[in-house]
DNA sequence: GTGAAAGCGCTAACAT
DNA sequence: ATGTTAGCGCTTTCAC
């Protein structure tokens, strides 16, 4: 299985051989200084020095220590990002979004991962303090406690994403979750489905789903549905969703609209309906949520919401920069688009493909 | 949109109130260095004492100014990663285990994407090392040319995960992807299937999908088959797999198996393929690569290939690891394993749900 | 426009 | 077991 690689491989770290600023300005045979300036103010030294240094930078292939410069000028251009997972691709556009922004502003990215355990996000938090991050972004607005009042401290712009609330710490850019659910089980009831239910793995600290859940349970309360929830404390998967599908299945039979926590479990949903011999959307109206890059691709096609993750990566970069120059804390609250598909097309159920899209539906006030 | 949000907002970066050693010290009735010393080396210092130093250091709420403790020691306990993509959940299994590993061994995780871009990979890999990791890791083993004489030179551990090749810059832990073009293509061969076309999105600086690309192309040459191509340089999403589905008809109407450089690519071909009315699996047989979450879910499920990703991630975490304790670089490669679902069934194209799992395969040596 | 000197906050010898 | 003394490599006044 593993095996020596002699060749090319240090046999323990290089005996220390590092260049530093000192070896470029004795080469270059000015002051450490000068060659300093050179790379950050490359207007503060005369043109043809500064030449001379950069090709002496060069030639001597210097890498500059940023532990040191960050010591020094009590800056260092690094944004720490700690999110609540990397799985389920839930986050990766809206995190790259940010980090191409950032990256933009000149500013690095340093990412954690805190598994949905609160613990853990603290301890990162406390990890990335201590790198004295320029700015600092979060998923969501349910911390540990102790989170809120370290970020504060710090004194630096923190961004909260994704999620928002009413209370922010600086920065907030991010959808109203709850307000996704009552999308989604509004578009169930208006496409004449009356039996809802709400289905999904839910994690324990997982408050977006909740939120969408509670959504969804509220609009239907209040339009005088009886709401079902079938939900199990653990991420979304097909067969997950499978799984619920036959409990609900078993409690309520007659059900006819179900509104998933993911397209993940939506897709699990479908393939249970169609084994068990129920039509989609005749009989059965299925809405996930996420656009999963598969939901187009199913038979038949998956209505979803579609969660504008790169745009909120990117809002949220702004807002970061934004405050780094000394501007004001921002909250900005995206909108869900509802993507209408064949799977909640009661109505039409001979249309074709579905692909169609409804207009951007506005999701709260 | 966006409005202000006055309170609990530091109106400027708050003025400079961070806690110090020295301040603990002072509060303490201790001298910097038994601070430091019970933070780093608790062992060394009194119970009584430390306790009562673990105290303040809790009361004063101190964070370590990492920046200068890293100057000072020269080690950050930090890993640059580099990665190539954040989208298409391609990497964040692999990532997630990277970066769980790694944290198990005391270590942070500092990510970057270069896009595929190779002088964006230069530029971030300089970045990184002048944060000073204790280690690198790379997706890939094509690199900018500098960038392996840019890691040979900081003297640090460097992993390569997700491909494997001959050459290495230190430690490899990957995939033999020429071999899962080649069990691709071999499957569908078993499976009856005979005029087979490879199809997908092969981005420029996508080494690891032109190798695949390879693989599946040489497998066929060497069983007499005439190889077929339809790729388009950029990155796979569904609407192009039925692009390029259509445009392979079009040349080679007589096509009877697909083997597709994505789960992605291969849904769109699916969906393709069923609205042009070619039955799958009887007419053409179709496999993926990926295990994507929802190919268990298509109308009919979808054949693939399932990459270890965790298990590369751990593995580099691991190597990672080793290294730094002076242990020897390491080569690993792991094996893909085939999923054949219904896709490919053209023998048994009753067969009912495939969801059954083949036996493990092994593709290359 | 350039150089000299003084730290940034911490760790690592060495004393004690 | 604890304190003292030097730096780590760079940026930042402040002279020149």
């Amino acid at each position: 299985m593993a095996d020596a690689v002699p060749e090319s491989a240090p046999a323990a770290p290089t005996a220390r051989r590092t260049v530093r600023l000192k070896e470029v300005a004795a080469r270059a045979g000015v002051s450490i200084n000068t060659v300093s300036r050179a790379i950050r103010a490359p207007a503060t030294v005369r043109p043809e020095l500064r030449r001379h240094i950069e090709a002496v930078l060069d030639e001597l292939d210097y890498v500059p220590n940023r532990l040191a410069g960050g010591l020094a000028s009590a800056h260092t251009g690094v944004v720490g990002v700690v999110v609540t997972s990397l799985l389920y691709s839930e986050f990766a556009a809206m995190i790259e979004g940010l980090q191409g922004g950032l990256a933009r502003g000149g500013l690095s990215t340093m990412l954690a991962n805190s598994h949905y355990r609160p613990e853990e996000e603290l301890r990162l938090v406390r990890t990335m303090l201590s790198w004295r991050p320029a700015a600092m972004a979060l998923i969501g607005i349910d911390h540990h406690p102790r989170v809120p009042e370290l970020l504060l401290h710090a004194g630096i712009p923190v961004v909260e994403l994704w999620e928002t609330g009413d209370v922010a710490i600086d920065s907030v850019v991010g959808m109203d979750h709850a307000g996704v659910g009552r999308a989604q089980a509004g578009h169930l009831l208006e496409q004449g489905y009356r039996r809802i239910a709400f289905v999904g793995g839910v994690r324990p600290h997982d408050h977006r789903a909740q939120r969408r859940r509670d959504g969804c349970v509220a609009l239907l309360a209040e339009r005088g549905c009886e709401p079902l929830v079938m939900t199990a404390a653990k991420g979304g998967t097909a067969d997950l969703g499978e799984t619920l599908l036959d409990r609900l299945l078993q409690k309520a039979p007659d059900i006819d609209g179900i509104v998933c926590n993911s397209d993940v479990i939506a897709f699990g949903v479908l393939r249970g309906l169609i084994r068990r011999g129920r039509r989609v959307p005749e009989q059965v109206g299925v809405i996930g949520f996420g656009d999963n890059e598969a939901a187009a691709c199913m038979q038949p096609p998956l209505s979803t919401m579609r969660p504008p993750r790169a745009e909120i990566g990117q809002a949220a970069a702004a807002a970061v920069l934004t405050r780094i120059e000394g501007g004001p804390a921002i909250r900005r609250v995206f909108t869900a688009e509802l993507i209408a598909r064949s799977s909640t097309a009661r109505e039409a159920a001979s249309a074709g493909t579905g692909t169609a899209t409804s207009s951007i539906r506005e999701i709260k006030s």
